[in-house]
DNA sequence: GGAACTCGCCAC
DNA sequence: AAACGTGGCGAGTTCC
């Protein structure tokens, strides 16, 4: 196990690797960006166009005439739950009447799609101007921190190149486009596959954990998507289905990723319900036309075992929720409680590698933390090798996103860095931390030449 | 007029 | 027992 000073070691070596990763910067699309923004203007004013013709603005108006912001959540709240007299869907952190985008899909009111458009189209135009803003001879330099984040991870700012959208197509598209290589390179990015799943086995040691990152003909998400749904019993691969990936992927991130980080059955239930069957406010299972299996819609199947509701479905997920840490993962929730029992006794812990936390914390803090932490480690190392390794290179380093590294690449050069990255990442890093007892994977992506980080392809 | 706070939302 | 972990940032708002 590493000790204080290794963490210290890390830190100073880390903060060394990322000051010439912020010296390298990143080349931008200036002009691309000034036309996107343009652009934007006028969809905002579009959509702005759209929502004045609706009963929303009406009310607004009435209420709020030339003071009218559409960015008021405070506004917007007075509207929809004082003057519309809307029932509130949740509550904020700090007590009032949300009204973030699934509050207001909730509302039905009129109007509210087109002030969703606005508040989209507007946070991707703050990216757009957040790399103009910082933008020095075509390029941006973004700060890279190790000493702001609780967990020991890092943090991006100035701008922050760590939440750039991704998830959504549209704003990946606009954004992503910006970001562009040197001229005749391309952008190659190389991440960790499933690091944190992996780190948190060589805490616990779960044996039916480590047999699922050791055999890859095993797939933990597709197993659990079995129980959740209901479909125990075929005869082929989940995978291989006509709907089997979208209900693997409600399992992963309905479920599984969301139970790691300590959540529980009734907001599983809830988020797999809304997201996934397309639950609809009836609460009626039948009237969803949401993801099918097998050409039938999955909420479907699941009414003809017995589950006509929501409550139905939360019962459902409870045992899901009591197998997977009973049976499936019970050294898993062992280690969890006796971690925790240990904070609670001495105030603090340690991680692998070395960093050390102590302050008040909660249950999921305290089992999250330890995972989060070390995983940036593995990645944080890896970076600082091949910083080191690639001085003289025409390629360079130019970002880093928790689990995964940035390269300004030359095309003669991607093909080595792929591999050195293989290598330092898949081999050496266990050999530096003995206590890596899982395999470690990367996989890797690249733009065309001169194509930007919004196309980018696997890298076989 | 600026500091501090809340809210909403993007990433991993 | 507790109930999804970590950040940065823009905008609005409140406080001094």
């Amino acid at each position: 196990m590493a000790s204080l000073l290794d963490a210290y070691q890390l830190v100073h070596d880390g903060v060394v690797a990322l000051s010439v990763v912020e010296r390298n910067g990143m080349r931008i699309d200036v002009e691309y960006c000034k036309g996107k923004i343009d652009w934007l203007d006028w969809k905002i004013a579009q959509a702005e166009r759209r929502l004045k013709a609706t009963q929303l603005y009406y009310a607004w108006d009435a209420r709020y005439g030339s003071k009218l912001k559409y960015s008021s959540a405070p506004q917007l709240r007075s509207v929809l739950y004082a003057d519309l007299h809307v029932k509130p869907f949740k509550q904020t952190e700090g007590g009032e009447e949300s009204a973030d985008e699934e509050s207001l899909r909730q509302t039905g009111v009129e109007g509210i799609d087109h002030l969703l458009k606005m508040r989209k189209y507007k946070k991707v135009q703050d990216f757009l101007r957040g790399f103009l803003r910082y933008e020095i001879d075509g390029r941006i330099h973004p700060s890279y921190m190790l000493h702001t984040v609780t967990t020991y991870r890092s943090s991006s700012s100035s701008p922050n190149m760590q939440n750039v959208p991704k998830r959504d197509a549209e704003a990946m598209e606009i954004c992503r486009r910006a970001i562009v290589p040197s001229l005749g390179c391309q952008i190659l990015e190389i991440d960790f596959s499933g690091i944190e799943v992996a780190i948190s086995a060589v805490y616990h040691k779960d044996p039916s954990m480590i047999r699922y990152l050791k055999d890859p003909t095993s797939d933990m998400h597709a197993d659990t998507a079995l129980d959740l749904f209901m479909l125990q019993g075929l005869n082929t691969k989940l995978k291989d289905m006509p709907g089997g990936p979208t209900l693997r992927q409600a399992s992963k991130n309905g479920f599984v990723f969301p139970q790691f980080y300590g959540d529980y059955y009734i907001t599983c239930a809830f988020n797999v319900a809304c997201n996934w069957l397309k639950l609809p406010q009836t609460r009626d299972w039948r009237a969803g036309d949401g993801i099918k299996f097998n050409g039938a819609p999955i909420a479907g199947h699941l009414v003809s075992r017995g589950i006509e509701a929501l409550s139905d479905y939360e019962e459902h997920v409870r045992k899901v929720e009591n197998n997977f840490w009973g049976r499936r993962f019970p050294v898993y929730k062992r280690w969890r409680d006796s971690w925790h029992r240990d904070y609670q006794r001495t105030g603090g812990f340690e991680m692998l590698t070395g960093f050390r936390c102590f302050g008040v914390f909660g249950r999921n803090q305290v089992t999250n933390y330890p995972v989060q932490g070390t995983a940036f480690h593995c990645l944080l190392w890896t970076l600082i090798q091949l910083v080191n390794r690639t001085r003289g290179w025409r390629s360079k380093v130019i970002g880093e996103i928790h689990d995964s590294v940035l390269f300004d690449a030359h095309p003669d050069e991607v093909a080595e860095l792929v591999a050195l990255t293989k290598q330092v990442a898949e081999v050496e890093l266990a050999k530096n931390w003995k206590w890596i007892i899982v395999p470690m994977r990367v996989e890797s992506s690249v733009s065309k030449i001169d194509g930007s980080w919004a196309s980018m392809r696997t890298v076989e």
